[in-house]
DNA sequence: GCAAATTTGTTCGTATGTATT
DNA sequence: CAATACATACGAACAAATTTG
């Protein structure tokens, strides 16, 4: 018995969903089904299985119906570098509206929660004043055709407000965006960001903004975006939480052809990701 | 009983962990023990608890030994734009050798796996050339430290050797790089390149070679680099897939001050990462 | 709207196997 | 080899969610 049985009946599970004998959307053999087909084996043992599959992203189970094939979700892509057909720094506000736009999607963000907090270790460290200095926190959650995308919140140091800012703490949007506020009113100009990429499981309140299955191995992309004024000092920080399945980011470096470039290309292009044979 | 029981005792646990109480390589309560503190639930209970912290990614069961709490690795910052100090494009080769000297580690990598293979779909999209074409294969695994840390597959158009870039299909290093040769002989010049950045869970093989725990949440990070000569055309294709834990990728755009952009900041940074409060 | 049937979720008990010390 | 600790597997009972009649 060199292979476990409930690993046993994963992989050929695995092997007819992949083989499309079970397609996207079909509901798999129910626990007591399962049990018949696989040597009358125990019905935990059956659920071992399935549990190793949702754990795999492979299948979600859902109570009182029945286990089934994960439908494939279109990744949204985002053009996180700067985006020459909106002039402006991918993945936010009004860029992420106008690219969802270009890929026949429907965007929608929640209003702000605004708040005025200490600032916890890495985000001093980003916007360079000390720790537990007061922060402006703005809270965003990003929907896509009704579905969570992302959630973002970008802080900002409080001495802006000091300074003339008054509406960075007024909770509505600031159109056409924070940046052009700030340029108004204090004369800052981002000049560039720096982002920092990182993936890892969610936390609680991702799971459930998310609706993660539970027992999947869902994780989420992070963003960290310090955006830098002319004087080299950093004037926001936004962190920015990507449903992995649901999301691909697009860094242009360099000379990249238009063609590519343009949203409606990435939306188009066919979902054959991985497989890529790495090995 | 609105939780179940194994949740309340994963979340007692995870409070423990989170506190300090139990710190990063100690070791947990075995079953037996954790059954007494529960109030004489199952064995098999207290087995779902850990599990959930398993999966998660908080602990790690090792059979024979114990449940320990994970050390948190350092992740390694990898500047993926273009890399002012290395002159040349972040994340491959090169530059991923000099950044991992600047940040104290030790980088190697392995012999390359040259193969000539037929273009899956998505590697003949994006270098532009037909479904099913022949196209070099390089492979190469990256390690840091003596650890597994990424693994990345590039791919040429087998049109590239057959106009005299014989090198590109031998089975070793090209110094001082591959794009450096590329332009030698055939002419090319890699003007710019795109990244798409997304993550999912690891399959088989990621799994082994990362050394992933089993039933553990971790993710892999993916990018597919896509790189474009002066004409336009694409002139080869990356997938780099990293381990998402150990790994955390940079982008600069516009204008970012120097002492950000130096590999040996974003080394020395303090890892106090998430907690950025996104509810 | 309610009751029954179906399906997955939780919890218990027990036995045996495998890895490590 | 023995003791310890986790891994696999079985059986059973009841709970909760959903669909169906």
């Amino acid at each position: 018995m060199a292979e476990p049985m409930y690993r046993q009946i994963a992989e050929d599970l695995r092997s007819r969903i992949e083989s499309g004998e079970l397609k996207p959307g079909s509901q798999l053999p129910t626990e007591l089904e399962l049990r018949e087909q696989y040597d009358n084996a125990s019905r935990n043992t059956v659920r071992d299985a399935v549990k190793s599959l949702v754990h795999r992203g492979l299948v979600v189970t859902r109570p009182g119906q029945g286990t089934f094939v994960v439908d494939r979700i279109v990744p949204f892509a985002i053009t996180m570098s700067t985006d020459a057909s909106t002039g402006f720094g991918g993945g936010e506000g009004v860029a992420y509206m106008s690219q969802a736009r270009a890929q026949l999607r429907v965007a929608e963000a929640t209003v702000p929660r605004v708040e005025i907090q200490s600032a916890a270790g890495a985000i001093a460290q980003e916007l360079k004043i000390d720790k537990g200095a007061s922060v402006v926190s703005r809270h965003q959650k990003l929907l896509i055709d009704s579905k969570p995308w992302s959630m973002q919140t970008s802080f900002y140091p409080m001495k802006f407000v000091e300074l003339g800012a008054a509406r960075l703490v007024e909770a509505n949007n600031i159109e056409p965006g924070v940046v052009h506020y700030l340029g108004e009113t204090l004369g800052l100009k981002q000049v560039g960001y720096q982002d920092k990429v990182s993936a890892r499981p969610p936390n609680e309140g991702e799971t459930s903004f998310f609706r993660l299955a539970d027992g999947s191995a869902a994780a989420v992309i992070e963003t960290v975006r310090t955006a830098y004024g002319s004087s080299g000092d950093p004037i926001r920080c936004t962190v920015t939480v990507w449903a992995a399945d649901r999301n691909r980011l697009i860094y242009n470096v360099g000379d990249v052809p238009e063609e590519i470039t343009s949203p409606a290309h990435t939306a188009a292009e066919s979902d054959g990701t991985a497989e890529l044979a790495n090995n």
